[in-house]
DNA sequence: AATTGGGGCAACCGCGTGTGC
DNA sequence: GGCACACGCGGTTGCCCCAAT
């Protein structure tokens, strides 16, 4: 490519059709001014608009690139934190080259910055002879090898998630549902929770939220969200440093309330375990677009499966908190939980030995498909992001710290799914999300 | 001081997908 | 179904800066 730098043009083709001479190379300042001062009127989208609407001489792609890479509010500058860079090989090596989903787990870092910071990354380990992905990464690939298949389903997460795993924690694989929760009686948003799998030696399953926004008597009404027939949270045995809920199906777990779930099988019981909040943290800001594309395979499973015909009724015994049904006794598990949590239970069988993903997989992916959201804000109409904004009957001030926040609202035009009123979080399920990456 | 090579970054290109007609 | 269009993603290219030689 020779950009250029002194304003060099050029055709294209859609330079000719429009009869005008598009601009190529670097953005100049008062490009920026014209285009910023557009999306402030027109929002986001319909990018070819900008240069009939603006007297911009970029193509449409071209402002989009800019926009979202440069212009957009809340973006993070300067390096990668530690910890984002330990989640971009997580990432990594979990869905391979794929970008734009790295980025939606990464508040205010674009595609085009992990892919840099990634291909620097992969010259320099390659020149010093070292592993694309540090030794306790499982799932190590060679440098031209095929990214792995994204971990689109929840079965192939499971089935690739089972390593011996010698310890007592369960912890098994992460969801960072990084987009806003909010709660609709209190009208209050999380941001970016992180969903979290856990699995207990004794069979029993658990999801939990880690952000310390979810206090106990939020939660309930967040996972009730939207439920007609609300599940019974109480107290659990267990700690975690989030909240988090768990099926029961093992008689470590505590008994507690037992309402019927939505689409649960028939004739099936749910446990549901509610654990308190006693740390977590925060984490700053959140997009339109940060969605966990596994969280969206995972529903979008979980419904497929929801449809599909169960063979064997009895054998979803993973909700059952009265009965310790073998095949309920998962054995995936790769990791831990860094935060110390820990499961009381037997103790893990040998990988392999009374494994039933499918049995989980459904119970689970029922539960999954109860779970409530609300439609995401564009991300620039967060504040600065350091904390979590308080949506207030949308009088937040963060957001209204904004110019003009109202007219970033329009980003939706593009995803066509309509930024749902502001004033009405909590009023959308699961299954509403906009697009999801 | 000049050259070279690597790192960081910005921008473009090709292609796939979704949508509306 | 075919087509045009808009959009977004991933791959690639090229410029700039800086340290090493």
């Amino acid at each position: 490519m020779a950009p250029d730098v002194s304003g060099g043009l050029r055709n294209s083709s859609s330079a000719v059709k429009s009869r005008h001479v598009l601009k190529k190379g670097p953005w100049t300042t008062s490009e920026d001014m014209m285009l910023v001062d557009y999306v402030r009127k027109h929002g986001e989208g319909n990018w070819n608009a900008v240069q009939r609407n603006s007297g911009l001489m970029r193509c449409g792609k071209s402002c989009r690139l800019r926009w979202a890479n440069h212009l957009r509010p809340n973006l993070k500058k300067g390096a990668f934190t530690a910890d984002e860079e330990q989640l971009i090989v997580d990432l990594h090596a979990k869905i391979g080259n794929k970008w734009a989903r790295m980025a939606a787990q990464l508040p205010g870092r674009t595609d085009n910055e992990i892919k840099n910071y990634w291909n620097t990354r992969l010259k320099r380990r390659h020149r010093a002879g070292l592993p694309i992905y540090p030794q306790e990464h499982h799932q190590e690939q060679p440098v031209n090898s095929p990214p792995p298949p994204p971990s689109s389903s929840f079965s192939s997460l499971l089935a690739s998630s089972h390593p011996p795993n010698p310890n007592p924690l369960n912890f098994f694989d992460t969801f960072n549902y990084q987009s806003s929760i909010i709660n609709p009686s209190h009208k209050t948003q999380y941001l970016n929770p992180q969903l979290k799998l856990y699995r207990g030696n004794n069979g029993s399953l658990a999801l939990s939220l880690n952000n310390s926004s979810f206090s106990s008597p939020v939660a309930p009404a967040f996972f009730n969200q939207g439920l007609e027939n609300p599940l019974s949270l109480t107290p659990s045995l267990f700690q975690y440093n989030s909240v988090g809920f768990g099926i029961n199906s093992g008689p470590g777990m505590g008994v507690l309330g037992l309402p019927s779930i939505q689409s649960s099988p028939a004739g099936s019981s749910s446990e549901v375990v509610m654990a308190n909040s006693s740390d977590g943290e925060v984490e700053p800001g959140f997009s339109r677009r940060n969605n966990s594309g596994l969280l969206e395979d995972l529903l979008e499973e979980s419904q497929a499966l929801a449809c599909a015909e169960k063979p064997d009724e009895d054998t979803f015994i993973a909700v059952d908190g009265n009965h310790v049904h073998e095949k309920a006794a998962f054995e995936f598990g790769h990791g831990n939980d860094n935060s110390g949590n820990n499961y009381e239970g037997k103790e893990a069988k040998a990988p392999g030995e009374g494994v039933n993903i499918t049995a989980m997989d459904d119970d689970l992916l029922n539960l999954l498909d109860n779970f409530p959201l609300s439609v995401p804000i564009p991300d620039w109409d967060e504040g600065n992001g350091s904390e979590a904004p308080i949506l207030t009957n949308g009088t937040n001030d963060a957001i209204e710290s904004q110019p003009n926040a109202s007219q970033y609202n329009p980003v939706a035009a593009s995803s066509g799914t309509t930024n749902q009123d502001w004033n009405n979080f909590g009023s959308c399920l699961w299954n509403n999300m906009p697009s999801i990456y």
